[in-house]
DNA sequence: TTGAAAGCGCTAACAT
DNA sequence: ATGTTAGCGCTTTCAA
């Protein structure tokens, strides 16, 4: 496959030592005498040897590699959890084998199974929702596993997120406070724990602590798209809302621009927030308020916690729930 | 590592049959009997065995893993590169261990190392710059590279880009037809080949058969990011131009808002075309004129060619340019 | 159609 | 501090 693979044995041979030796010297290991170390050096430098990881792979049952499971790594929310993830695994010597699942059931199950077979050392997950059946592979395995930006109500492997109830509320709070009376709340579907338990909940506490009756009427589930806010848009003003907040910031910047392009004067008519805070809220006129999450950390943080998982390092808590904070913009009064 | 992990030697075992047997079964060799193939399914089946990828890849040579080497996953320009490719890898069954490199020298050298120390069949570089130091790492290996969306003028390796030089006289030639005379040309690094190479000649030379003079003050050398074109647009504003040509569409929205925050019309008082076509050139009022560039379609047909180098078939041409557009939003008159 | 056996390049006891 | 020697789990000639 290359030129003409120089092994470690090629290496042993030309200095006069054993393949033990040479194994010792590129392993960092300390008992090596120095003299050794530098003859040893000196013909990985002069043959210009390069270890084969897959082969230490195979003998180390370790690989050096984490698998990355996302389901569209072109949408910014995920790519910044992403950069995130590759940064700390860099840091830590490990490389990330990225596959796209487009949150579709039987891909993420097939493309974990893949990088069980790929013996990663470890997977991070980003879903929208947990089946059963991607549960059940998660347990087949004792390869450790850390959720990001993911909600698992089961709890059985690690994860890291915030607290979208919480944020929900304080979000529907600043818009009731301004005077809301009904408020809408757009979202993905449903079905995803992150938006039909957390945020669905935080939103109905937060009216009710609020003294606004909940209206199912004001609920809209949607997709993750600025078209489909854009096409949402006449349905939300025709509820009556005067104000939404919005799960994904595409489809919030998609209800902007229907208002605008209806006349609709934001925020002095309508007022908005979104969810993620990622760049595109600031760069729309005007600047859409939005929960700040902390994407790039959500991904570092949960490759730090799984290198620990790797290393079984001591883990005090393996759900973690990092801070968010909300970015009082334009869209809001 | 795994429960107990089952191998090859066990189904062959159980199976009363060789490993090479089972490994035909496994591989679809056709040169097995359909009862002893039958038979090997069952057990393989019954003891859930798993192959393993990384002593398969030890023995045959090829891990079905290629590389991916990035400047910033977490920019839409590139992830959109990224997910074409991923999208091919997958159709071919491969994965893509990704890397991200920040455009430094330094890293992608060294993530270019580790990849092929993971025996990577393939890589697929993306830079904006392919240094001396890259090229000569490029060539120690035999190891099939792929650029998507950057240019060597070297042409060592495959590459996939669009013709640059001719989108960008398009584009200015649209400028000036609609009456400009002054034509700013914002770029990020001028040493960066596709800009100081193709966009910048095409700049040129759509100026002169247009009859306009090159005007050195109105070239603005700056970064690919949101704020940079905030921050620059009081200095293009003075440089007395009438319209920019921009090449990357952060910039470019930086510059918009720029405009518009200092009451400057667009697109009658200012036109812009930008370069990418990313989706925030539709999310912002007025949307942006851009030239369009296949970004999903660079990744996926560089990631094709690459499987090609990878099984040695037959290359027509092993540097490809992909057509592009002009798509004339609002920011044009 | 099937099996035997030699690696692939390295790590990790175990000895010395 | 260094060497010997089994493997790691699979593919791949080569024979039969």
């Amino acid at each position: 496959m290359d030129k003409q693979t120089i092994t470690i044995y090629d290496v042993a041979r030309e200095a006069n030592v054993s393949m033990a030796t040479v194994s010792r010297v590129v392993n960092g290991n300390q008992n090596v005498k120095p003299v050794t170390r530098k003859k040893v050096l000196e013909v990985i430098e002069r043959l210009d040897y390069r270890p084969n990881a897959v082969a230490r792979g195979l003998a180390s049952k370790k690989t050096t590699t984490v698998g990355v499971i996302i389901p569209d790594i072109s949408n910014v929310y995920f790519s910044s959890l992403a950069r995130g993830i590759d940064d700390v695994a860099t840091m830590y010597k490990y490389n990330i084998i990225l596959a796209n699942s487009d949150g579709d059931d039987v891909k993420e199950i097939n493309v974990l199974n893949t990088l069980f077979a790929k013996q990663v050392d470890g997977v991070i997950f980003m879903g929208h929702r947990i089946t059963d059946r991607i549960r059940a592979e998660f347990s087949r395995s004792r390869t450790p596993i850390v959720l990001a930006g993911s909600i698992d109500p089961d709890e059985q492997v690690g994860s890291v997120n915030i607290d979208y109830k919480q944020a929900t509320k304080d979000a529907i709070n600043l818009l009731a406070k301004n005077g809301n009376k009904k408020i809408a709340f757009l979202t993905g579907a449903l079905l995803d724990p992150i938006n039909g338990q957390a945020r669905l909940q935080g939103y109905r506490e937060a009216l009710e602590e609020n003294g606004i009756e909940y209206n199912e009427g004001l609920v809209f589930e949607s997709h993750y798209s600025f078209e489909e806010g854009l096409k949402i848009t006449e349905r939300v003003k025709t509820s009556g809302a005067t104000a939404a907040f919005v799960v994904n910031d595409d489809l919030a910047v998609g209800l902007l621009d229907g208002l605008l392009d209806l006349g609709v004067k934001v925020p002095s008519e309508f007022e908005i927030v979104t969810s993620n805070n990622s760049q595109i809220t600031n760069m729309v006129r005007p600047r859409l308020t939005s929960v700040s999450q902390p994407l790039y950390d959500l991904g570092a943080v949960a490759m730090r916690l799984l290198t620990k998982m790797m290393n079984h390092e001591e883990i005090e808590e393996k759900n973690i729930i990092l801070p968010f904070g909300i970015d009082e913009k334009d869209s809001t009064k």
